[in-house]
DNA sequence: GCCGTTTTCGGCCCGACTGTTTTCAGTCG
């Protein structure tokens, strides 16, 4: 993320906890900066771009007076307002507001009574007893932040997709498993496939005599590590694997739509859903969608229902992101987004020739008895890949013979040439033109570097006409290794020109493109490859992970290469050669 | 503070759980 985006996030989250805590009245200026705050953290460009181009308002969310002093802190590197009013709250105390149990009403407490300015004597005047002496925090209350101020740590940090996706279907089986259980689905973040989830959603439907039954077996599973609230119709837990947080929430069937859609999220997305219902005097809740003058249910069984009953058409998940979606779906224009059956191949993976563990024969073998494709495409490293065994021109050579035999074997043309070929500190390759020609396929990555602007690299490599692709081009590595400076624009203009494509790698902590800029190549009509660089039998089961992403950034089989036949693709390939 | 195919003013989604209360405020998702 850029550098200026964080601060200013920071910043307008900070002003949000400072008028949440100042008065209760200014509720919704805290939540405009609330939003402004997360509005400019998932920004993909940094937010001088838009004020250069004096483009601030066209920010959703951001308004003239927001946009002043945006402008006032790139130009100046400070905010007066936000100066003024940092010294009139303990603002230090205010970093606490973001661990549960600790909201301004209490911390506003526990200021005025013990005189306390900043998180640490919080914590201690908690551990002291002194805050159980206030009134209004009772033992349970300081037990339960006590509770959360430890549990703060392992539970702000998300979880990977995958990981989630692990975990999320163990419990979800669990509750499978309970006889009184009629339906259970996985929801919000996890369900809109996000790449990192927070935690784990769960719907569950049920008789509502069987409800309390359900609670009570859930919150005594084996993997269920501590309780942290439970009622008729909702339970809330840290679960023993990776110490995440998972929330079930309890309904009748007749209320599975509007549940589902309620608890999936986004909230962005149902806000303003919600808005647009009460404007046609409807009100949506998780029970249903109701006239409001009659106070009759309407609709609640299905999403679609619901949506249909509003004047949409039914919006896939993964597109619940406030992004304009529901512009399209008044239109009748959702997208038909590409799904994991339309994959025809995998074009990205190493065997035992450099860095993977299977030999070429085991590895076809495992994927054509597993996985219904028609091709892959081998890409072993090139030689400066030294760590991962990286090949020189005739180890290459050898290896193509190597896959005609097995080709041979096994009766089919499936395993086609290629490689990853690392694209060097100056932009050239590190294999000659003249085996890369030979190849089927090529694949161009960077692996060093990593802290330069990296655009005149990628475009030196699309620039080659014997690459047809860059590999996990954003180099981040989630939660370990931010991706490189890159002018995107630019380099998806040259992508586009000379027939070049954008990979989405799979491997669960590259997700590279990530959904924001797998946004952008499609708009800038840039086709993408969805691959797997599987290293090892159990990471061809990440391609699903590529689909998520590609249906995040609205694609449809037409924008993914892989969805076409190897001919296909073959073209794609020749008309860049023959420019 | 933001925002607008009924509004440039007057709205701003909706309900459950907890704890400490005698009817509700605070917090959360």
């Amino acid at each position: 993320m850029p550098v200026v985006n964080k601060e200013l996030g920071k910043i307008f989250s900070d002003m949000s906890h400072i008028y949440q805590y100042k008065n209760g009245k200014q509720r919704f200026r805290a939540i405009a900066y609330e939003k402004a705050s997360r509005v400019i953290n998932d920004l993909q460009d940094d937010i001088t771009t838009f004020t250069k181009k004096g483009q601030l308002e066209e920010i959703p969310g951001v308004g003239s007076s927001i946009a002043e002093k945006i402008n006032e802190y790139v130009k100046t590197g400070k905010i007066k307002k936000f100066e003024s009013l940092k010294k009139t709250v303990p603002i230090d105390m205010l970093e606490l507001m973001n661990i549960s149990g600790f909201g301004p009403q209490s911390l506003k407490r526990i200021h005025q009574r013990l005189k306390i300015n900043n998180r640490d004597e919080v914590i201690k005047a908690l551990q002291d007893g002194r805050i159980s002496e206030i009134k209004g925090f009772g033992k349970k209350k300081v037990d339960n932040m006590l509770r959360s101020l430890k549990l703060h740590k392992t539970v702000e940090e998300r979880m990977l997709l995958w990981n989630a996706i692990e975990a999320g279907n163990k419990v979800l089986d669990e509750f499978k498993k309970m006889k009184e259980v009629r339906q259970a689905e996985l929801a919000g973040s996890l369900r809109r496939k996000k790449e990192t989830i927070g935690d784990i959603d769960i719907l569950v439907t049920c008789d509502e005599k069987s409800r309390k039954k359900i609670i009570t077996k859930f919150v005594a599973l084996p993997l269920v590590k501590e309780v942290l609230a439970k009622g008729d119709t909702k339970a809330s837990v840290i679960i023993n694997e990776f110490n995440k947080q998972v929330d079930v929430r309890i309904i009748n069937p007749d209320e599975w739509g509007s549940a589902l859609l309620y608890f999936t999220g986004s909230k962005e997305h149902n806000v303003q859903l919600r808005t647009i219902a009460r404007d046609k005097g409807y009100k949506i809740s998780e029970y249903g969608l109701f006239d409001i003058k009659t106070g009759k249910r309407i609709a609640g069984g299905t999403e679609e229902e619901i949506y249909n009953k509003l004047g949409f058409e039914s919006i896939p998940p993964e597109m619940r992101e406030q992004k304009g979606e529901l512009d399209l779906a008044a239109k009748n224009k959702i997208p038909s987004l590409v799904t994991l059956t339309d994959i025809k191949g995998d074009m990205q993976m190493h065997s035992t020739w450099s860095d993977g563990t299977m030999d070429i024969e085991d590895l076809a073998r495992f994927v054509s008895g597993h996985y219904p494709y028609e091709y892959i495409v081998l890409t072993d490293h090139s030689k400066s890949e030294i760590i991962a065994g990286g090949m020189n021109e005739e180890q290459f050579i050898d290896q193509v013979k190597e896959i005609r035999r097995v080709n041979t074997k096994l009766k089919k043309d499936f395993i086609k040439t290629g490689t990853e070929v690392d694209i060097k500190a100056d932009g050239s390759l590190d294999l000659k033109d003249e085996l890369l020609e030979q190849l089927d396929w090529v694949c161009a990555s960077i692996h060093t570097g990593f802290t330069h602007d990296n655009t005149e690299r990628i475009i030196a490599a699309c620039e080659n006409k014997f690459v047809n692709c860059i590999g996990h081009p954003s180099g981040r590595l989630i939660g370990q290794r931010e991706a490189y400076p890159v002018n995107w624009e630019k380099v998806f203009r040259v992508a586009k020109q000379t027939n070049t494509a954008f990979e989405i790698n799979c491997q669960a902590d590259r997700m590279d493109l990530n959904d924001e800029l797998a946004i952008m190549a499609r708009e800038n009509g840039v086709k993408l490859t969805i691959s797997t660089d599987s290293h090892q039998q159990s990471q061809f089961a990440f391609m699903q992970l590529g689909v998520f992403i590609a249906r995040r950034a609205w694609c449809t089989k037409n924008d993914i290469l892989n969805t076409a036949s190897w001919n296909e693709i073959k073209k794609f390939a020749e008309r860049k050669r023959k420019k």
